[in-house]
DNA sequence: GCTATATCGATAAAAACATATCGATATGTA
DNA sequence: TACATATCGATATGTTTTTATCGATATAGC
């Protein structure tokens, strides 16, 4: 069950296509789906076949309610992961608030700081100190590091320590770590920059 | 010259890898940056040939100079693109501060927002009136969209009427718009899941 | 200067991915 | 009820992307 990054991202787009759909619509086709986002039909059923297995019927499509759970259930955001910030300035407070992850099965815990200005445990900002204790006791799987990039290699060291698998790392710094972590960069600058290029001309 | 987004993906982290070597370091082989970055390193070598078209050399690898200049060429980065950002909250702001987006051609060189409170001119944050006089003056070519999702589909409309090009969504809004404009939609939440996935077993 | 070797560059093979085609079928419509 | 058709699901084809293989060669070290 090699699951694909460009195929993860069409599921995803589907799933959130099937959330927004109005709940008068209880059936939805393959073909529908693919012209509302720009895909090819063929692909689309090809995709839905993968998650669900059949189940679509001819003239009408496959029934919303069963393809959403089997598509959530298939990619796993049933399931709950713990996550962390650590860095509480403007980006990772406008990730801690965005509120958006619970749909994709992550719950984001607390955030941290180093500077004791910007804490204020009644908001979920704790100081950086009780960073590796919070992790531990609370089972934190994820760690999101928005801290200048100077800091960066320090926070890293410390998430791996405390039984995080996973680090999202938004600065700009090489993090260097060991085998029992995954870390992912996001350059949001590169995102960007990739998706204009073939604009170009 | 048909460039896929992965491909961009991988020369992106090239480039960025080239210029955080120290500048004793002239010269650097495929294998290196393919073990350094984690890829196989006949891809390596063959993304380069495809931008560099040879110049490696037995034993010692690249130039760093040379290779760095030519990834820019490349990739379009030596053309510089003005965009503006939508929506001064706290992500919007973040975006703006970042900095990082200069390296890849693009600057943005305003913020606008709905609330007269959160604006400053000397800080480059304007009224949202201002908006569509200022893309057509500045020849603005990229709209970054950091509203709440409520606000997204007016303002992706003021952006599509007023020259802008490529529109860069943050927000959970399905746009609505015309063949002038191309839309990327990101959501955090599903890049983060998507990474994450593969991790399960 | 000679030799051993790390690296390149090209070609070939394999794998992954996307698209096209076609018969079967359930449903809306006459 | 009978028919026309939108859609499915499967198979086949084509395309892109990745990985493997191998000879050539410039350099480092002796």
């Amino acid at each position: 069950m090699n699951k694909s990054q460009v195929l993860i991202k069409r599921l995803c787009a589907y799933l959130h296509y099937l959330k927004q759909l109005p709940p008068e619509i209880t059936a939805v086709s393959a073909t529908t789906i693919a012209s509302e986002l720009g895909y090819g039909d063929v692909q689309v059923r090809k995709d839905l076949a993968a998650v669900a297995g059949g189940g679509g019927r001819p003239k009408t499509g496959y029934p919303v309610g069963m393809l959403t759970s089997q598509l959530v259930k298939y990619l796993g955001f049933d399931r709950k992961t713990a996550a962390v910030i650590v860095g509480a300035g403007r980006l990772g407070m406008a990730l801690y608030e965005y509120g958006g992850f619970s749909e994709y099965g992550i719950e984001i815990v607390a955030a941290f700081d180093k500077n004791p200005e910007k804490c204020d445990p009644s908001k979920g900002v704790f100081p950086e100190e009780e960073l590796i204790g919070f992790c531990e006791s609370r089972n934190v799987k994820i760690g999101i590091i928005t801290v200048p990039a100077e800091q960066a290699q320090s926070v890293c060291d410390r998430l791996t320590g405390c039984g995080v698998r996973s680090i999202w790392n938004f600065s700009a710094a090489y993090l260097r770590y060991n085998g029992s972590v995954t870390v992912f960069n996001e350059n949001m600058a590169a995102s960007l920059a990739a998706l204009l290029i073939n604009k170009s001309e």
